[in-house]
DNA sequence: CTATTTATTATACTGCGTCTAAATATTAGG
DNA sequence: CCTAATATTTAGACGCAGTATAATAAATAG
């Protein structure tokens, strides 16, 4: 994904295979969709989703995973994990709620997908770990932003800025985490 | 595996094909091992395999998630996920840590094994939620459990009962979470 | 000895994810 | 214009996971 200006130009886009993937999984469910009709579907081959995605999953958690990049490299320049979520929030439209959020049941794919959540709520783990946040308070704090990113993306359309849940939600821990974490979050 | 008395008896256990796994695994890593070799170890077919695992990242977390059934039913029936963890406790000697967390780094899976640890949370979360948790505590209540676990198996040979850690990461929280969920805690 | 029960096994199939090599479409520069 | 360099698409083959089915094997009950 380099797409400067020489070479052959691209056919398709991650927009596009996440749409055409969107309307497949709600058409006939996640797992009787195959990576074929969705290629089919954006028009490309099979081979050219995989230059987009690195698997079938991946398309729904996009933008979850961008969130996480952003999070990792924003923690990795200000050390602290606080102002990082801030960062993000700000970034993130209320509207912008990830696919895999709003339309989970709708897909059929309880068994399929519950993986591919956990492995994210790994990953938040380890950047909170990495933030400086201290180990017994990892997990902890990660479970309050887990907590909060449920309730707004699980609140309807009048949902507030993801900065408020999140800021609620750390707020609630605030009393009871290590000083270092407390450093690192407030 | 229903095993009475009748029909054919069984050429393998769960135990054996845990054992042949783990070799395997430490051997030649997890995603180098088919299960075609791990049921050759263990002297049956492929399709045997399959008999006493789903798949072939469960045989790692066979004791996980014999301890998340136990606590389910546990909770359904004391419907007290404080009293439920006491038992569970009880049930497990110090020396019972599954396998994937005493080695986990040596099957260089990372990767392939994250999204099961993840799915393993997300689990403990629902059982969370089942016990009557109220819906904003739930992952900080799942992040305290998943702390404690971590730290208890983190913990060398001289490990203290689980119990222990159990019970130090849930008392650290009690002051924050909602009267509900503590009277469902402890 | 036969019927019943249960487990093992062979076999075939779908689909994911990987890899390689070839084809295609564009730009840069002589 | 033509050629080289670059970037992307694509076909095709592969290994393996996981599912399903039907046949076979080994035990017990009566």
């Amino acid at each position: 994904m380099t797409s400067e200006k020489r070479g052959r130009p691209r056919r398709s886009s991650t927009r596009a295979l996440e749409e055409a993937a969107a309307e497949l999984f709600l058409e006939q469910g996640y797992s009787h969709t195959t990576v074929d009709d969705i290629a089919s579907r954006a028009g490309v081959s099979r081979a050219t989703f995989f230059n987009y995605f690195h698997n079938k999953s991946d398309v729904l958690w996009v933008d979850v995973d961008r969130a996480l990049v952003y999070l990792s490299q924003s923690v990795m320049e200000a050390s602290h994990l606080g102002r990082a979520l801030e960062l993000l929030a700000h970034d993130v439209a209320p509207q912008a709620v990830p696919l895999i959020a709003s339309q989970f049941e709708a897909m059929e794919a309880d068994l399929d997908l519950r993986g591919d959540g956990g492995q994210r709520v790994i990953q938040l783990a380890a950047i909170v770990a990495q933030a400086g946040v201290s180990p017994r308070d990892v997990w902890m704090v990660t479970g309050a932003l887990v907590s909060a990113a449920l309730e707004w993306s699980g609140a309807g359309v009048s949902r507030a800025a993801l900065g408020n849940y999140l800021g609620e939600h750390l707020e609630r821990i605030r009393s009871v985490v290590d000083a270092g974490s407390a450093a690192s979050l407030f």
